[in-house]
DNA sequence: GTGGTAAGATAGTAATCAATTACTATCTTA
DNA sequence: TAAGATAGTAATTGATTACTATCTTACCAC
């Protein structure tokens, strides 16, 4: 059981490859991440990615989309069986948080694909995923207005802007910061904000 | 007067080149302009560049010099006269959308450059310009708690981290929808949840 | 063991980029 | 108006990039 060993079948090649742009991008931008940088990092020659992915550009839709399938994940695991919709929301901030803290690569790419200009596969993965999210945002609050947790006179949309937004900008202040643990510590008090925008009246 | 003399004298050809970038940032990812791109965009030979700016980094640290004194000033502006704090922050608030509205490159440019790994000029001056306006946002908020309009337990870092967030959120919903205007439509909805998460129980 | 094939190494290619060079045109001023 | 300074052109450079062609090795079914 050779930790390193030379010959990957092609699956597992491709998970690597994905792992290693998420590692990479935690570290440096990720619109100058090389191939050949890519190869490096997983003791690979550079030409031999190209025998698992017949462009950069599909590298980069793998990266996505197990970005897009881990995050959802994440997320709905984490708000499952909570009956407060409020509740609810705050878990899957926590753990969005938690996730970004554990690939700090994450946000760069997702913030680097959506400045594109053409409409790349892993740019429409993106808007997919956020789109998604979303989803799972305008029900939990429509929920949340329905059991009255949630202010009845809340702009649903402004709501979830607003939550994403919040995210955000933890991130800018972590990328800013140089310090990823700074987000977990500012997380619950910046959410305490919103929550407090959100809610109805007692 | 030939609106585009060949000739000028070498500070106004460094105006021009910023508001050029400025401009190419607005319908392109601002790590893909070339000074190629740039030097077509103002009727200029690509070499020429050279002869205003001794490199490429020296064109974006102008840029973000640009931008950091023109927003502040904005920004200034904006809350100039305005006696309650909070009405200043939505002041501010509003000023500065209608800025990344009029310019939509300048919130991709500023998260560009933070991307990067190395502290260049230009990073260096998107951390200053946050730096100050976070000042601006910590003496209102200071403030508002003073004059009893901000609630008395509010966790300062936290309001103006999500501050700057409400905007970054924003701004990656226009992003998305690759539609300027709906950040106009949406920042006083936005701001509506905002203020009331910070504002004192009436 | 052996042959076939999947995976990797090596050594390229063409394109693109920032930067430089030699030269020219245009202003400014003594 | 001559001379120097400033600004621009056109062509070229070396470095870097994604991608490819060819050769080599490891693995596995039989």
């Amino acid at each position: 059981m050779d930790p390193h060993p030379k010959h990957l079948p092609a699956d597992e090649r491709r998970a690597v490859t994905v792992e290693s742009v998420v590692a990479l991008a935690g570290s440096q931008n990720p619109s100058e991440i090389t191939t050949a940088a890519i190869a490096k990092h997983m003791n690979l020659t550079q030409g031999a990615l190209f025998r698992h992915f017949p462009n950069k550009e599909a590298i980069w839709q793998a990266v996505m989309e197990w970005v897009a399938e881990r995050l959802l994940a994440r997320i709905d695991r984490s708000a499952q069986g909570i009956e407060s919709p409020l509740a609810a929301m705050e878990a899957m901030f926590m753990s969005h948080i938690e996730f970004v803290a554990e690939h700090p690569g994450v946000p760069r790419m997702m913030f680097g694909e959506l400045q594109r200009a053409e409409s790349t596969p892993a740019k429409r993965m993106v808007q997919t995923l956020i789109q998604r999210y979303g989803e799972r945002l305008h029900r939990l609050i429509e929920k949340g207005k329905a059991s009255g947790e949630l202010s009845p006179s809340l702009d649903n949309e402004a709501a979830a802007t607003l939550f994403i937004g919040t995210i955000q900008g933890l991130v800018m202040q972590s990328l800013l910061a140089g310090d990823v643990g700074r987000m977990h510590r500012d997380a619950p008090r910046v959410f305490a904000i919103y929550r407090r925008g959100i809610r109805s009246a007692q």
